[in-house]
DNA sequence: AAATCAGACAACCGCGTTAGT
DNA sequence: CACTAACGCGGTTGTCTGATT
């Protein structure tokens, strides 16, 4: 046992509060965590005075609080490298976000279930009307049979990546030729081997493709040119034998069954044409 | 203007894993 | 080694909001 229930348990269970939170348990959460922000979740939970348990608290800070949070819409570069890696991974959504910084899992899970899935289903479904399309992830179970199969997902997916192209350069902003590169450019090999990502992007970044000041990041037109500005750090998280999710973390549980099928894949990736 | 619907997002729940005892 | 609290993840549900009728 970690740590032995103490008295502090029979206060909590009182009873503790569930649905939304209150702008006020978000500021004793969010001082709690600047100040003092250290133990357990439960003990966290119990010194901010919150009614929370720390399974609540925890969640409210990853997805919601966090101060490296990049949130507001997805970047088409974004939707694409989420496409991408959900071929590779499926429904891996840590993993998924610990390779786009300042997302979080829920949010990629959310945004993959209302909106990508029914996007891709409606792509597949224009580009190949000979196969049907029963279950609900159908659409992506296609591309990642077509990833693993050695082939890239833009033959399916080229329709909506050429109109997402366009799109990019009034999204975000900046002029057309550095912040809305080619995927050729989005996914130059030197992502794949240089740094983990900076937990605190946000803190070295201007990035005119961000939405709302929380972590940024941004891609460089030309091939050799990385993210994250001069230090080439790696939004894939990639680095020697280490893989860190977006808190930091060290990844468990088998995660590298996937990374040498990521390194694999990606070359296929850059085979791509635009038309 | 009110009712209905759909999409987006926030949060909960259950389960597997980790780690301390 | 067994037990158990804490953690982390993915699926699911609930809630809110804007669009449509």
């Amino acid at each position: 046992m970690r740590k032995p229930e103490d008295k502090f348990n029979n206060d909590k269970k009182l009873k503790l509060r569930k649905g939304l939170w209150s702008p006020e348990e978000d500021e004793k959460l969010m001082k709690y965590m600047s100040s003092d922000g250290q133990g357990s979740w439960s003990d966290i939970a119990r010194h901010a005075g919150l009614q929370r348990c720390g399974k609540s608290c925890r969640l409210r800070w990853i997805n919601y609080l966090r101060p490296d949070l990049r949130r507001g819409a997805f970047c088409p570069q974004e939707e694409h490298l989420i496409i991408h890696l959900h071929s590779i991974l499926g429904n891996r959504w840590s993993q998924i976000a610990a390779r786009l910084p300042g997302r979080t899992d829920n949010e990629i899970k959310n945004f993959w279930n209302s909106t990508l899935k029914k996007r891709l289903k409606n792509t597949t479904v224009t580009n190949s009307t000979s196969s049907s399309l029963n279950n609900s992830d159908s659409a992506s179970e296609q591309i990642r049979d077509h990833v693993a199969g050695g082939g890239t997902i833009f033959p399916v997916l080229h329709e909506h990546v050429d109109i997402d192209i366009m799109a990019t350069t009034s999204l975000c902003g900046g002029d057309a030729s550095s912040s809305s590169p080619p995927f050729t450019s989005m996914l130059c090999p030197s992502m794949l081997t240089v740094n983990r990502f900076d937990p605190f992007p946000h803190q070295q970044l201007n990035d005119p493709c961000d939405i709302s000041g929380g972590a940024q990041f941004r891609f460089h037109g030309g091939i050799g040119e990385g993210l994250y500005g001069e230090n080439h750090s790696d939004m894939f998280g990639l680095e020697d034998n280490n893989i860190r999710n977006w808190n930091g973390e060290s990844l468990r549980m088998g995660e590298w069954d996937f990374e040498g099928l990521m390194e694999s894949s990606f070359p296929n990736f850059l085979d791509f044409q635009f038309q």
